[in-house]
DNA sequence: ACGCCTACCTGCTTGC
DNA sequence: TGCAAGCAGGTAGGCG
């Protein structure tokens, strides 16, 4: 799925297009998008003559945020995709739910593989960190994210505020990346990509780095985002912006898919292994 | 509470 | 060419 830079990316695109507009209608034409506990007719009927206030991120969800001060949260899993249509683009057979705008355009959300879920909630919370119970039983949106870690993008995310995360973590580093309670965000190719910058090896116990090695993957972290960003994003076969179009950032990565490749900094090939059912992407040699 | 595994879906690629 | 298996950006939920 889209990762946080693609998130960001798509964020970014709906801010300029659509913030301001006015939903006249929706579609939904698979029922399980709509997340539990809300009835698709009632989300429809929800949401039918919302206008749109702004729209941002949270981990990897799409924030948008109505003018009532209620939020409709997208996350796109594995293959959403939020991307707005003018009048007359042709009809997309792949349209999972369609927001009719009252200018003409459709916001259509996008999912060949029906994973994504989209989600109604009263707005706030979003500041406080809020527990696990609320995660279970979300009532406003801040309890959507209560269980998720802090955003690696953040000015509070800082190198002691990550290295604390580590203590008793006996986990592997790789893994755990990917845990979104750890840090918000990061996904299967920014690991790969993170941990390679900073010269670790995925299978290492978390509670094994040093401040050092802590040190440069708080940095690497935050590099291979933002250069994600600057891209518009991974795409490999499915992820688009709000535009349709395809981001740049997959020809810069170091380790993801470049099995039996060259290692960009010792040559050797990059060697490919799965862990815990996910294909991890590392330079033995320059890994430790 | 943690950690590991499966299920959820469809389309594309690969190998016989 | 055809067909089956393998693979994919994620994460609830169930098990031990």
């Amino acid at each position: 799925m889209p990762e946080l830079p693609e998130v960001e990316t798509v964020a970014r695109d709906l801010q300029r297009w659509i913030r301001g507009a006015t939903i006249r209608d929706a579609t939904v034409s698979w029922d399980r998008t709509i997340r539990h506990p809300l009835p698709p007719e009632r989300f429809v009927a929800e949401i039918r003559g919302a206008t749109v206030r702004r729209i941002d991120r949270r981990a990897k969800s799409v924030l948008v945020h109505l003018t009532d001060g209620r939020v409709m949260t997208v996350a796109l899993r594995m293959t959403g995709a939020l991307i707005v249509a003018e009048p007359g683009v042709a009809a997309d057979p792949f349209a999972r739910v369609i927001f009719s705008l009252a200018d003409g355009r459709e916001l259509r959300y996008r999912d060949v593989r029906k994973f994504g879920r989209i989600g109604l909630w009263e707005g706030g919370g979003l500041r406080r960190s809020g527990t696990k119970a609320a995660a279970k039983a979300p009532g406003r949106v801040g309890d959507v994210f209560a269980a998720h870690g802090p955003e690696p993008l953040s000015r509070s995310f800082t190198v002691a505020r990550f290295a604390e995360r580590f203590r008793r973590r006996t986990k592997r580093i790789k893994p755990l990346l990917l845990d979104q309670s750890f840090i918000a965000g990061v996904g299967n190719i920014y690991a790969d990509e993170a941990l390679w910058r900073a010269r670790i090896h995925p299978l290492r116990a978390a509670d094994s780095l040093s401040e050092d090695e802590i040190r440069r993957l708080h940095r690497s972290i935050r590099t291979v985002l933002r250069q994600g960003i600057a891209d518009r994003g991974a795409s490999f076969s499915d992820y688009v912006g709000a535009d349709g179009q395809p981001g740049s950032a997959a020809e810069k990565l170091k380790v993801y898919r470049r099995t039996d490749q060259p290692c960009y900094r010792c040559g050797r090939p990059i060697r490919r292994m799965v862990l815990d059912t996910r294909a991890t992407h590392f330079c033995e040699h320059c890994q430790k």
